[in-house]
DNA sequence: ATGAAAGCGCTAACAC
DNA sequence: GTGTTAGCGCTTTCAT
């Protein structure tokens, strides 16, 4: 059953072959396809005639030959970094809504601190991409890798788009990000507005994503006249380990009533930790996440509210974003709006 | 700073360098580097000369040129098909494991019922890809996609290999999958280790992995000699809205002291709707989930017990398997284990 | 042991 | 308006 390899045809249809069939030159047929004057129109009997013979045959050309012949693979590179229990789906249907209407498709790799970079650099190299969209986490110890992949795309003449997670400028040439600041800052805002004034931040050192999100935590404090407490600013490694060892350890030597967690992972972490301590949430102290990862989120208990992190348009604008690169058109970036997902561990009621 | 768009050398050092700076022909460069005898070896002088030409140069051969020259893209086109919220990346990484050291990256196509398959189709023919991995969930209205790809996988001479949640076998020429069956067994007898009698099944219709979980179920119920009760077999669709709704239900119609769901996902919405009826988990209801995604299992409360999914180590098998065939060797195919995460959903002690 | 040359399928000047 | 032709960079048969 699985064994008779299929036998294999590789029906190649060439332009020759339309070209013979509709009575035509290679060229021609080639710029029919292509709608490209050559520089005069083509005559629209010819046009249909070729037309008719690609459709009969069922034409489809050979993508190598394309790109050998133009120098454009009509395919991105996705570099997802140091990426393991994210959302990579929801950014790559938003990347391809874009690109596949414009004919380009996704090739992708991973890459962490072990693995991947020479391979990556390998593809680039070889000339099977047009552009590179990086998406995923930028540690301080992985940055050298990111570099490598920089310096292969530039001796390339490739762009490199972030997506999400901010990546520091001297890697790519321009970022899609969504606003970590406002966001958190609505979040934080949300918190006080319950009355809260003792609120904990869960942050992660190091990311500069990380770093707006704990700006927009600072922001809301500043604007409701609550002195920031040092103590309560907690930065850490973004591990889920991490978040519940220091909010059990945090609940023994502060005062608290509210933790606005950079990420849901950490937010989900930190509501065990709470439980494990004995406290009740929301009422003890509420919570706050940031991502929505929706099908975690709605069922936690309690319902976990959070911020909608718009991966899939985040995608779409990288996506796009990087094909003005390589047209040389303006680039057309934004900070995406993010909005409050109310559920209840905020304490508000369902 | 974004603006002026990077300068494109496009840097390509060709054979032709090569062969120039080494003194030889385009031919010889080409052997030398892809070790290749012709019939007769290659001197050791010519070779290394070669060899230094290429290293000093920064030579990377152009895939496109490649490609056209051989007929072979040394590419794979992975399909997530109607895939939304699960493990793509872990899946990915297990796939490139196996690829990447043999030189095949990549390429990404996602399709559902109303996006992508055409464009899928359109990769498969322009001979962008030399064998196919399906994964992702066919439902039978999406089975017709699956055939589109079929197809144009036949037509192109390629094998399509599926990971993961078993594809029926009309549609793939082979499946790298878990021991679903087996798994779920173990599950089950968990269960009734715990001395649990009235196991509800939380199931989904008309999907081949769903049902060997529903196998496993009754497999352990038969060992154990506990008949089924039909009323507590429930199948639906997969979403957590669904599971929800049905497992509320059911604590108003009927009687039972655990839950067996197919995927952590549905665990988690029963899990909720469990302490929405007032019922506590685990004294009232013990429960188990399957796919151990451990960055949500490890948080709810209690912590969920469930069956490890080794995406992982099925995207290596798969992609080993789709070499294998591409290179018309013995498939190399096994139901890879599973084992059971125990955590306290299922009522064992911390 | 190495080189010459044809060709993979397509594009893009340029000629007619 | 359409055809000719010369590549794109690499592989591979065959001749030497």
């Amino acid at each position: 059953m699985t064994s008779g390899n299929p036998q294999k045809p590789k029906r190649h249809v060439t332009l020759l072959q339309i070209a013979d069939v509709a009575q035509v030159s290679k060229a021609t047929v080639s710029m029919v396809l292509n709608d490209r004057p050559n520089p005069f129109p083509i005559s629209e009997a010819t046009r249909k005639r070729v037309m008719e013979a690609a459709q009969k045959l069922g034409y489809r050309p050979n993508a190598a030959a394309k790109a050998l012949a133009t120098g454009r693979s009509l395919t991105i590179l996705m570099v997802a970094f140091d990426l393991w229990d994210e959302n990579l789906i929801a950014r790559l249907r938003g990347v391809e809504a874009h690109l596949v209407p414009k004919g380009y498709s996704i090739r992708v790799c991973t890459v962490d601190a072990e693995h991947g970079v020479s391979f990556c650099a390998e593809l680039i190299r070889s000339g099977q991409a047009d552009g590179i969209l990086l998406t995923g986490l930028a540690s301080p110890q992985t940055l050298p890798i990111l570099k490598t992949v920089r310096d292969e795309a530039t001796t390339m003449g490739l762009p490199v788009v972030g997506l999400a997670n901010a990546f520091p400028s001297e890697y790519v040439e321009a970022t899609a990000d969504i606003d970590d600041t406002r966001g958190s800052q609505e979040a934080v805002d949300h918190l006080i507005q319950h009355g809260r004034r003792k609120i904990a931040l869960l942050g992660v050192a190091d990311q500069p994503w990380a770093h707006n999100r704990e700006q927009g935590y600072r922001n809301a404090l500043a604007e409701a006249g609550i002195p920031v407490d040092p103590e309560l600013i907690i930065l850490g490694d973004r591990s889920q380990t991490w978040a519940y060892d220091v909010t059990l350890e945090l609940t023994r030597s502060h005062e608290f009533d509210a933790i606005f967690a950079v990420t849901d992972n950490m937010a989900i972490a930190a509501m065990a930790a709470l439980k494990a301590a004995g406290k009740r949430v929301p009422e003890d102290c509420a919570i706050i996440g940031f991502d929505n990862n929706a099908h975690i989120a709605r069922f936690t208990d309690p319902p976990l509210t959070t911020i909608e992190n718009p991966f899939y348009d985040a995608g779409k604008m990288a996506a796009g974003m990087l094909l003005n690169l390589i047209d040389n058109k303006p680039l057309g970036a934004e900070l995406l709006p993010v909005s409050l997902v109310v559920r209840q561990s905020c304490g508000c009621k369902h």
